[in-house]
DNA sequence: CATGAATGAGACTTCATTCAT
DNA sequence: CATGAATGAAGTCTCATTCAT
């Protein structure tokens, strides 16, 4: 009746689980502790073993998943070839994640500006690896010539980020989703060339 | 005594600006109706005189404000020269409404994101002409050989879009504001350019 | 524009009519003073001009129309002969003046009771005079041997009024209305011969 | 203690005979949830863990107390022999049970006129079971020639329940109550032979 | 006399969190 | 470890009443 497999951590990711589709669904601010508990299978009190309170539950998921989406941005980038390929391998895998977990890049994308405003110290610390690994590739293609730009390389790597935050949010709210490989292009396009590619 | 007598509208206008206050300090759900009404100097009540609810006053002060901005930036690109001038125009106006108004930057900006999740449906139609702004600048650009891009002229609008929204989040969010001007040159030398300005 | 004609008295009126509506649709408690004010056409502080208070207004009512109706049935037993006579012209003039003012009897039939309670104390007046012009018929009836009952007279005039009123209550709640005269006969037959009449 | 710990029925019956006191004492709307709750010494939220609302609260009431009224009153008649025993049976049950718990007979009498008129639709059950109950027995007299009128029996009932209702009410809002065994026997006479009783 | 914008006390209700079992 | 009934602080909103015009 009781399977022993279940560890505590099983429960705890659970939970995490759980939390992400309610707060996808409803918004942080308007779920309750009690659905979570419900989605999870879990009593309302179980929650608070695992959590501090309801904005850990947030802080921990946000870390959780953030770490999980930047170990496999990373992943990808290190799979590909030269800056122009790392570019396009991160800004591919990024839309494939969205597509895969939107709940996931729901909360990630909607909640995570607003609580970073809150709890206005808080910033997950894997969303300064992102921006690290995004002015990384930035900085080897000054390095290797295949990208030049003035911009300083912080800021370049801080648009790009907003750029590809916008494209997610806007897909996650459109009806009619628009084809990834499409998205990757154009985005691609846009950040290699700006409004003047070509020339 | 001044002005003799305050119109409607004058309270109105008193409990928006308030409510700017109230909101960028702590956020719309942290924040209480409460709080807006004295930093308003009026009674709790007298905010249901203007606004249905909470809600309402969040939205009408989305409309008010993205409304003002809206002509701000377009007499800024009407005043200017050709796509790039018009679009340099656009985003050194952004710049300077968010340093002279932060708060207001801020409340669009931060909670606005979260709202166009909840109020789903809802969007202000502001928004919507501020991104047609773009859209209408970037089509100038193809049309007279400015620009050249396959890019789908809407996605580029809303990735332009992101890029300058990011950007405002991250000055406003930044301890040590960057300059403005800076920031103006560097975003369009990324938007016209991309990676491979210079090319 | 002023009609000058428009006695304060006229005011008075107009708000207690209104007031009457407003009651008789949402019950006392569920109608507020404002939308008593705007049937009558007048401000909200007008009201407060004419009637002490929100209870006040009530009590107001209660006794203006109690009165009225007072008069209306003391004016029809006395054209009336015989007690039998005068119980079923009291009767059937309680039911016309139902029929033909239904939220009046609305208003006097669920509201008092509930009223009468709170206010403890308040009683109209008319509302005892009411019950003397029973009491009164009854005494008659006894007098000249048309009635022989060895109830008291003031519990018997008061089992009269809550039957009368209970047959009220359920004409003004029931859909399809029963016919009065049919009302009437019953009643009286009810009243005069019990279960055993005809025996 | 004593019984080792109190079943959640328990406190939903706390609940009731606590909203019975208050809402006895002030009425429905001058009643405080928190006073329910301090009354029933549970916490205010508590309240909601067992009745939807204020509302639901005195529907529930409702709902219970005339349940337990209409079977104390089915026992009663059940337990006599022929239609005026019957009656007379009903009668002094119903004023033993107004003497024995006031409060009840207080909130049902009062309480429900007023909620029968808002709530409209909303109308008890067992409201419409101790009509049929009383027509029962009318109908019983008719056929065994105990009684005899042709009043429609549903016309009969209702009079009869106003008959006893307003009995009730007046005997609740009196200072000296008068004695239930003299009044079932005035109710009974006047219910039997009407005003011409001994004729 | 009349207005109606403003007031602000107070009610209902929610829900994060606790703790006895 | 887990539960979930209970708590009670806190917030939104209503509306009777006032008073400056």
């Amino acid at each position: 009746m009781t399977t022993h497999s279940a560890k505590p951590e099983d429960k705890r990711t659970r939970i995490l689980n759980a939390a992400i589709h309610v707060f996808a669904e409803n918004g942080f601010f308007h779920s309750k502790v009690s659905d979570v508990a419900k989605a999870a299978g879990v009593a309302d009190g179980t929650i608070y073993l695992y959590f501090k309170n309801k904005d850990d539950l947030l802080i921990s998921l946000f870390e959780n998943r953030m770490a999980l989406a930047l170990s496999s941005l990373e992943e990808a980038v290190a799979a590909a070839e030269g800056p122009e390929g790392k570019l396009r391998a991160l800004i591919r895998r990024q839309f494939e994640l969205v597509a895969e977990t939107p709940e996931v890049a729901e909360v990630l994308t909607v909640e995570l500006r607003q609580s970073s405003k809150f709890m206005k110290e808080y910033s997950p610390a894997a969303f300064a690896d992102l921006l690290k690994l995004i002015a990384g590739i930035v900085r080897e293609g000054l390095a290797d010539g295949s990208f030049s730009t003035n911009i300083p390389v912080t800021h370049a790597a801080r648009m790009l980020f907003g750029l590809l935050d916008e494209v997610t949010l806007n897909w996650l709210l459109s009806k009619d989703k628009f084809d990834i490989t499409e998205a990757t292009d154009w985005v691609v396009a846009f950040i290699l060339g700006g409004l003047k590619q070509g020339k």
